[in-house]
This record gives C-alpha cells, sequence and structure tokens, in this order.
DNA sequence: AAGCAAATTGACAGCGCTGTCATCCCTGTC
DNA sequence: GACAGGGATGACAGCGCTGTCAATTTGCTT
C-alpha cells in the first residue's frame, strides 16, 4: 500500500500536521524535527498524493502553458519553450499541463474559463503571440490566475524577454559591415511584437550608418515560408535590386532562398539572406543561414520559474532579460 | 463560490450519489432522472473538481505522453502527436501531461517509477522510439498502467501503426516507375522499427521489380542531417554512382541534396532524392521533397483514442492501421 | 393479488491532506 | 520567581467526491 503522510508523521514521532509543515517548507518548525521528519519521509520513500494535497489546500501545483494553434508559430520554436518550462515545474513538483488557444476565434475566453474550472491551475505560462492579448490578460486578472510571459511586448508583467530590436539592429550591422547598402527587410504578422522590435532594429541600424530607408524594400509577409516567397517576389521584380534580404524570420528567410533560386540567383553570391531564430532548418539550408538565436528553452525555464517564485511566495517575479547569438553562417557574404 | 455536486443533486432533488452516476455515465439510473440531473448540471455549468473525484475514486484522469529526449526525432512530428493526444484526451475531459525520458540513461525506471508515483496517471502513450522499450513495457505491466503506442514494433499491444512497410515499397516504386535502377537507400538508426521497415519495404521493392540489390547502395545513417551528408559523400564515391536516392526520412533526404550540392550534382536532373515524413522541411526545400506522409496528428489522437476506450471500460481497444500518402514532389524525375 | 427478482436510489464513511485554532513550552524581563 | 510573548506542536474538522451496502421501488410472474 502507498506510504501517507500519516504514516511518516507516526515513524517521526510527530503529529500529522507538522510533516505537513515540513513538507510545504513552513515556518515554526524545529530544526531537529525538520531533520527527523526530512529523514522519514527520505527512509519511507515518501510520495505526497497531489489530489489530496490540492483538495486540502485549494491549490493545484498545476502550471498551464497557454499556445496558440492558429497562426503557430515554428513548433520548434514552441517545443523548446515547452522543454523548458517543464523543466522549471519539475524542480519544484508542479506538473505542466499544455493548452492550445485559438486567439482568433470567439470562444476564446469561454475556453479560457473551461480551462481554469476544470484544471484549477495555480498559474499560467503565455507564450507569443498570445503574451499580449489584452482580453486574456484581463479575464486572467479577473479571476486571479497569475501568468508570465515569454516574450511579451509589454512592460510591467514578468516572463522573460530577449532584446529583440538590437538583435535585428546587430544583424542588419553585420550586412551593413559587408558593405550592403541595398537591404531589404520582410516583416512578420503586423500585431506580432516580434514583427514591430526586429523591423525597429532594421532601422534603428540603416539610420545610425546614414543609410536612407527606401520604402519599396520593406515589404509585408506573414512569418510563412510562402510569404517569404511571395515578398521575395515582389523585390527581385524591382528595378533596383536589394542585395541583401532581411526575413523577419527564418522560415521566411527559407521563401527568399527559394525564390532566389528560381530567379536565378545565388545565394550568398548575388545575394546576401538572413533571418531570425534559428530553427533547425537554418543549418540545413544550403548555404545555411545566418541568423539569430533566441535561447528559447532558457527562456521557457526563466519564464516558468519567475511564475513559481510567484506561486511559492518567494517575492513578485521578474522580467528578465536574456542574450541573443549572432549566427554567422553561409547565406551572408560581402556585397558583389 | 464554486457549483459542488451536492449543489446539483439539492437543485435535481435526488441524492449526491446518484449525481455522482451519472456523471460517470454508470448503469443504473433511470431515464427520466439521468435527464433530470443533466438539466440541472447544465443549468449550473457544474464542473466536478478532479482533485476530489480523483481522490474518492482512486483514478487521476490523467494521461501522460512518453517521448525520448536523448535521440529525438523531429520535433515537429512529436508536436503533431501531441496534438492529436490532447484532443482525445480533451474529449473525454482527461488531461494530459508530457513527460521526456532518456531511453539511454540508466535511471530511465527510476524516473518513469516517480512520473507514476508522482502523478498517478491512468494510463500512458508511448511515442516512437520508446514504444518497444522492453524494461519500459515491463514496468508499466508490472505497475498495472494501460498504455497504448504510436508506431509500435511488435504486435499485441494497442495503438495505432502506419503501413511503413508498404509507404517505403511504393516510393521506391514510384522511382522504378522514373526508370530509376541504381537505387540507394540511407538507413536510420538500427534498432529503431522504422529503419527495419523502411528497409524491408526497398527491398521488397526492389526484388518485385527483379533489379538486384547492391549492397554498396545500402548505407547506414542515423536519422539526422549530418549522416545524411556523410552516407550520401559515401554514395557519390562509388564508381558507379547511384542516379536516386531513397533516405529514411526526411532530414537526411536533405543532408544528401545537400551533399548533392558539394558534388555539383543537380536536383532532380542528376540525382532523384527522396524522403519520408513530409516535415515542413520538405515542403521548403528546393526543389520540394518527394516523401511519404504520416498523419501524425491523426495517430496520436487514434492512439490516445485507443488507451481511453481501456481505461473507460469500453473494451479491450485495438491496434489501428492508418493509411500512408506519397507525396510527389520536385525531387524525383525520371531517369537521366 | 401476493410474491419475488431486478432495477433504482440513498446513507454514510472515508480518500490523504491542510486550515484553523488551541495548547504547550521555552525565552527573557523586572 | 512570576509572567508576558512568541515559537513549536497537535487536535480536529472538512475539502468534494465515490465505494459499499442497505433500503426502496418497479416490473413481472403465477
Amino acid at each position: 500500500m502507498r506510504v501517507r503522510l500519516e504514516d511518516v508523521a507516526r515513524a517521526a514521532g510527530v503529529s500529522p500536521k507538522t510533516v505537513s509543515r515540513v513538507l510545504n517548507d513552513e515556518a515554526n518548525v524545529s530544526d531537529a524535527t525538520r531533520k527527523r521528519v526530512r529523514a522519514a519521509m527520505e527512509a519511507m520513500d515518501y510520495r505526497p498524493h497531489p489530489s489530496a494535497r490540492s483538495l486540502a489546500g485549494n491549490r493545484s501545483f498545476l502550471v498551464a502553458m497557454l499556445y496558440d494553434n492558429n497562426d503557430n508559430p515554428a513548433s520548434t520554436y514552441l517545443a523548446e519553450i515547452q522543454d523548458g518550462v517543464l523543466e522549471a515545474c519539475d524542480a519544484y513538483r508542479y506538473s505542466m499541463m499544455v493548452r492550445p488557444l485559438r486567439m482568433r476565434s470567439d470562444d476564446f475566453i469561454r475556453r479560457l474559463d473551461a480551462l481554469i474550472s476544470d484544471h484549477h491551475p495555480d498559474g499560467v505560462v503565455l507564450t507569443p503571440p498570445i503574451t499580449d492579448y489584452a482580453p486574456l490578460l484581463k479575464r486572467l486578472r479577473e479571476r486571479g490566475v497569475p501568468y508570465a510571459s515569454v516574450s511579451p511586448q509589454s512592460d510591467g508583467g514578468i516572463g522573460v524577454r530577449m532584446d529583440e530590436q538590437a538583435a535585428a539592429r546587430a544583424i542588419v550591422e553585420h550586412l551593413l559591415g559587408l558593405g550592403h547598402r541595398r537591404i531589404a527587410h520582410v516583416v512578420g504578422i503586423a500585431d506580432h511584437g516580434a514583427s514591430r522590435w526586429r523591423l525597429a532594429g532594421y532601422r534603428e541600424a540603416l539610420a545610425a550608418a546614414g543609410v536612407a530607408e527606401d520604402p519599396a524594400l520593406v515589404v509585408q509577409g506573414a512569418f510563412t515560408f510562402g510569404s517569404g516567397v511571395t515578398a521575395a517576389r515582389e523585390l527581385f521584380a524591382l528595378k533596383q535590386r536589394p542585395t541583401a534580404v532581411f526575413a523577419a524570420n527564418d522560415d521566411m528567410a527559407t521563401g527568399v532562398m527559394w525564390a532566389a533560386g528560381e530567379y536565378g540567383l545565388k545565394v550568398p553570391h548575388d545575394l546576401s539572406v538572413c533571418g531570425f531564430d534559428d530553427t533547425p532548418l537554418a543549418r540545413q539550408l544550403w548555404p545555411a543561414l545566418t541568423t539569430i538565436r533566441q535561447p528559447s528553452r532558457d527562456m521557457g525555464r526563466i519564464a516558468a520559474q519567475q511564475l513559481l517564485a510567484v506561486l511559492r511566495g518567494r517575492g513578485p517575479g521578474e522580467l528578465v532579460q536574456v542574450p541573443f547569438v549572432l549566427q554567422i553562417r553561409g547565406s551572408t557574404a560581402r556585397v558583389p
């Protein structure tokens, strides 16, 4: 039969309540008692029953990770974040559940409510692009569910963020350093924070280098391979073609490379291409893609850690900044 | 305050136990009563408390999806399976948790035990390659935890499977139909079922077409991009090169295409290449990859459904076969 | 109309833990 | 040496549901 808290109490010669206190790291237990109880738990390989704990204690030890499966960013990205979140949850013996939610759909809030009512998560981790979906945040606050965000646009919350604008600026400066002056940018989905930051970084780099921005070189994309192809065709049809393209993510950059093939442009000889995200794809292309690496797994872990700090009453949590890595590979070269 | 089962009982004018029976679809409730209780539940938007249910009923309504994060197959593949599993679990109001487990590590079983002791899943879904890891299956049986598998090698269990051998045969027959006779095969990791089936399908197709197998054309890979490159270099160094390469998955096929670039071989003009899995990458390559599509999401869903059938006492569950799709794209062409 | 089995319903305890509040025991103080 | 104050500990009820078993009702037979 399973070992119960009561059994540990008997073995340690204390009351069940004291064992409970030790289990939950509560105050007002003498060091000697605490040690004795810990030893008994260890010896008996005691595992608290999560359902009993949550029923009596009115908390679930559950963290839900929410993601949008409508216009899904690369699934690899989410998988890495998920791994990181899981790692943090495991460390504190919380369990994690994942929830796809369609941001566009009008029963979004109803589904969110159902999630909360059905599973009672103690907190949630939000992933892009739903990190900044106002109705969601509002509802979470109304229902008193704490949350932490991965790459939120707005400040003020807790979670984790990379300085995407600085990263975008760095990659464009890399192109400028190779002598490029006609540098195009393929923008991502309009309301994604990522699109805004990356565009801002692009502009900042050009401005700092004293290169005037040509509006024809900034074209709209949608973070997909196909939109990259379309955008690139538009660019290649210009009288004065760009010599380099900075796409707001790797998938679109891949599309640009495809379109370059169609137009007989050799990458990087005739055209430099770079992306953002460092998906596995980026390494496998030929030539491999110059891009920005986000430490997604770390970011997931850190966001979850911040959330857990709040849930465990260990301070208010913060918005942590993590560094980016500029991955220079074969897809960028000196201007022809 | 939250609506409890007792409140529903009062509203419907029955005992709590009767509401419980309706909630759990148990027998021995008259239709009239059942209807009345259902109406009351609906009207009050009753949500059973999962912890109370599992504490009292000694089951968790939890399905764990296990995957190997050591030699991880494409994360996209797992993400799709995960989505499918989640869909099935949702339909029956089960919750799902995901668990990475390192198959090679020697504390594998300890971690499995910890998962079971800590979270008490009612059942687990196994994904390749851990679907056939004997110590795992043994331990699950010992602890009485039902499981369903995605693409298991052995028969006898429940879950879902695609006829990979037939699929491999079909893709090789496609190459034969294009006039190819020197068809190479890059094999996957030795102990994966996928490798065996795909190799068997390759041989079957050749034999059926009366083409003698050249052992030099069958080279070992490891399901990774890099191993595809290495294998292809080996093939291209042969006095008599193959005119087509069938790689056991898309990542390796991509590696083959990369290596072809190195050797100045044009795909598909000088060399036809095909893969297996239809990863997003396959569509984004240039030329796009001829490959086999597995309905991964459906497979996840079906495996979970079979497991849930068992958990809900709805029969023994079975091993379902799903159809494959041969995706013909630009990477294969008539023999030069 | 009586008698019986089967179907339906309910009373009650208890799953394993934690919140609340009472009790006990130690300090240090004057 | 008496007493306040605070830290350490425990008794007890109850979280929201289900298992067990007993009580009641129903439908059928003769």
